[in-house]
RNA sequence: UCCCCUGUAGCUCAGCUGGUAGAGCGGAUGACUGUUAAUCAUCAAGUCGUUGGUUCGAGUCCAACCGGGGGAGCCA
């Protein structure tokens, strides 16, 4: 059986046989010798194949060996003598798998445009940079779950399908069977007791307050599962579909919260830097300068605290001036959150203690009846990365809360009854996954860093 | 949803005050004793996003529509 490509490029080269297979990269002809670099996916680089046209064995369809084209190559493993690789292979076989025409293969041994690539998604993962996306993405997602069952958690599967009203903010994807072109009426609105579920449903916004259900049995639990905002939002940052991680934790306050939110930060930028090294070390260099020492910053910092009002006060002594301008009372905006964690603290900070105007209304309320109990994880050149709170637990904050908000009590029954029935402290977190690898790749634009991205006007694939 | 920019060869782009299309890369062919996005030479390649308008004449000017990008809002 063949190797990944990763596992030969360790082998010590004793001219043992092995046996190559992937893609080619390119190729590269001289009189007598072809040169050829594969890769497989598994790691950042390719190996270097040789084919010497003089040995034995029939290279004569070796034309067919373009860019694109599957092979199996079976040779010897020794020592190159070129400068860009320690181990390459002497072919002694070269099989074509599948062809791709150099006349229509659209990848060509140059850089493309991010926007070009986009088109043809179903190619794309096999250029270096989606392949390095694809890989620190996969260890991402891998050190996620690690961190949280090693910590103990329990990761729970919270409903894509919701027909709960209550999830508040955003807008929603609907999810009906209903015939478009002929909708069911009652008294001139559609009667959605004749819909799938009987009742209006739709894809879910998040899945904290499901989270919260399990949180007070299981005490701490995480969800790791897509999201869907059907938002008319057009930008970098913005996806249809995307995926979301929300741990949540009973008999747990605000500073649980933000202990655990710096743990967890550390220990998957940590595991990234540890397991893809080649890969960040591309990022830093061609995507996004530097972006591999600023995630090893973090990992060596100490997280900073402040309270929302302190931070106000330090915006509004700073010494320079801001597009938005900052008051007690408004949100802080991108540039206000880098200031915090690029000039004043030099690193990153958790800002706590907010408004409650401007969080959500699960969020804990303060003694001072003005702040609830959230926290910001600022990070530097990114700003918000974690957003989270300890969660209202007594009955009638919450539901005067509720009614603050103008939301409908009835809707949130079984949320307000979990403050009824052994309510109890607690706290989580929410983190877009897309803005993490979007972070720690330095990459740009979000619909580069998920395999294939779902926005405004856009399903392909 | 709003503001700005943009759409020309397979890709990245140039194309002036309107006069009928150009470069690099890629591709094909050939040369080259180890290359690293190899190098050198030759050749082929375009319904100028779509529709309509102004004009003797539109890639160029105007309008609408459709893509793409950047920023804002919203948020993760």
């Amino acid at each position: 059986m063949a190797s990944r490509i990763r596992n030969i490029l360790t082998m010590e080269p004793t001219e043992q046989t092995v046996t190559v297979e992937g893609w080619v990269k390119t190729k590269r002809d001289s009189k007598n010798l072809t040169f050829l670099e594969i890769t497989d996916g598994s790691s950042f680089r390719g190996i270097q194949v040789i084919v010497d046209h003089d040995a034995e064995g029939t290279f004569d369809h070796l034309d067919a060996a373009t860019t694109g084209s599957s092979v199996r190559i079976k040779g010897k493993l020794v020592a190159s003598p070129g400068k860009n690789q320690s181990v390459e292979v002497q072919a002694t076989q070269v099989d074509i798998i599948g062809e791709a025409p150099a006349d229509s293969y659209p990848l060509q041994k140059k850089r493309h445009s991010f926007e070009f690539l986009r088109e043809i998604a179903h190619l794309r993962p096999r250029t270096n940079t989606f392949g390095a996306v694809t890989r620190v993405r996969n260890a991402l997602s891998f050190a996620i779950h690690r961190f949280f069952q090693e910590q103990g958690f329990m990761y729970i599967h919270t409903p894509i399908i919701s027909a709960s009203d209550c999830e508040g903010a955003g807008e929603m994807f609907q999810v009906t069977t209903l015939p478009m072109e002929k909708l069911p009426t009652q008294d001139g609105a559609v009667d959605y007791s004749r819909d799938f579920f009987g009742k209006q449903a739709s894809l879910t916004v998040s899945g904290q307050l499901e989270a919260e259900i399990y949180a007070l049995a299981m005490r701490d639990v995480y969800t790791f599962g897509p999201t869907f905002r059907a938002e008319n939002s057009n930008t970098s940052r913005h996806l249809a579909e995307f995926w979301m991680i929300e741990p949540e934790m009973a008999f747990c306050t605000l500073e649980g919260d933000m202990e655990l939110a710096e743990e967890f930060i550390k220990y998957i930028l940590k595991y990234v830097l540890d397991h893809c090294p080649e890969d960040m070390d591309f990022f830093s260099k061609w995507i996004e300068k530097g972006v591999k020492e600023s995630i090893q910053q973090v990992v060596d910092s100490k997280f900073q605290h402040v309270t929302y009002s302190k931070a106000v006060e330090l915006l509004e002594k700073a010494d320079r001036s801001f597009e938005y301008p900052i008051g007690w009372g408004e949100d802080l905006q991108s540039e206000h959150e880098r200031y915090l964690t690029e000039e004043v603290f030099k690193g990153p900070v958790i800002v706590t203690d907010y408004p409650k105007e401007i969080k959500a209304f699960y969020m804990k309320l303060n003694e001072d009846n003005k702040t609830v109990r959230a926290m910001d994880v600022l990070v530097p050149r990114l700003g918000e990365i974690i957003g989270g709170s300890e969660r209202e637990d007594h009955y009638d904050t919450l539901l005067k809360r509720i009614e603050e908000m103008n939301l409908n009590p009835e809707d949130y029954w079984w949320y307000l009854d979990l403050r009824r029935y052994g309510s109890v402290p607690h706290s989580g977190f929410g983190l877009g996954f897309e803005r993490l690898v979007q972070y720690v790749t330095g990459m740009h634009n979000i619909r580069d860093v998920i395999p294939f991205p779902r926005t405004v006007k856009n399903a392909e694939f």
